[in-house]
DNA sequence: GCGACAG
DNA sequence: ATCTTGTCGC
């Protein structure tokens, strides 16, 4: 029997001890898409906090790849136990994440979270992180930058700029919408950057966001407000 | 030492 | 992320 991907490693650890486990665990990636990668499930994760309150809601929407319409979702309230600091996000996440995981039926072959993939100062964030733990290929795809830099971008809908950090091309920046800010893209786990733009556009024909994404933002505050 | 800083 | 009223634009 292999060893499950959940039990990596634990979550009581320091900021210190974070940051050894991300320089760790980044030998693991696979920055390339499973030959013959064949999404029919793709899936968006969230978590809700609110003001005051440990518990953290988290939570999955499976979308049908082609429709774009939910097929489950799957959530879970779970204490946070680390804080949030820029670089460590997938330590507080994660954990409500996983609970609300294996709550889910239907796993999907693609999932796409709410921040950084290798766009992130160590190169691991929460989309490495999760696609690793999870054993799926997965985009991060976050609202603003956490690292690097990126020139010029056309307006139309599909134009793109490479997001630069010590050298290296870490992500694209990608309008999905006309006149609105872009969204910044970067592979997870068993995903290539082209692969995770071509994803992205693809589950965000009208909105900002991707549908996954957004399904999964309302999915989770709904469950907030639900207690 | 001084800024920057996913959600 | 969350707390919050109105307001500008398609």
């Amino acid at each position: 029997m292999g060893e499950r991907a959940e039990s990596l490693h634990g979550w009581e650890v320091t900021p210190q001890e974070a940051v050894a486990l991300q320089n760790a665990l980044r030998e693991r990636l696979v920055l390339q898409p499973p030959a013959g990668l064949r999404v029919s499930h793709v899936a968006g994760a969230d978590i809700s906090t609110e003001t005051g309150n440990v518990l953290g809601y988290g939570g999955f929407v499976v979308l049908d790849a082609v429709s774009l319409r939910p097929v489950e979702h799957a959530g879970a309230a779970v204490a946070l136990s680390f804080p949030y600091v820029p670089g460590l996000l997938s330590f507080r996440e994660l954990p409500v994440l996983l609970a609300a995981w294996n709550r889910m039926v239907q796993k999907p072959d693609l999932v796409i979270f709410d921040g950084q993939g290798i766009a992130h100062p160590r190169r691991f964030g929460i989309a490495c992180h999760g696609g690793l733990l999870l054993g799926v290929p997965s985009i991060g795809c976050a609202k603003s930058l956490l690292v690097g830099k990126v020139g010029p971008l056309g307006e139309a809908r599909g134009e793109t700029a490479e997001i630069h950090h010590r050298g290296e091309v870490v992500g694209m920046a990608v309008r999905t919408r006309r006149g609105v800010s872009p969204v910044y893209v970067s592979p997870g786990h068993l995903m290539d950057l082209p692969t995770a733009v071509e994803w992205v556009l693809r589950v965000s024909p009208r909105y900002r966001e991707p549908e996954t994404t957004r399904h999964a933002h309302r999915f989770v505050n709904a469950l907030r407000t639900a207690g």
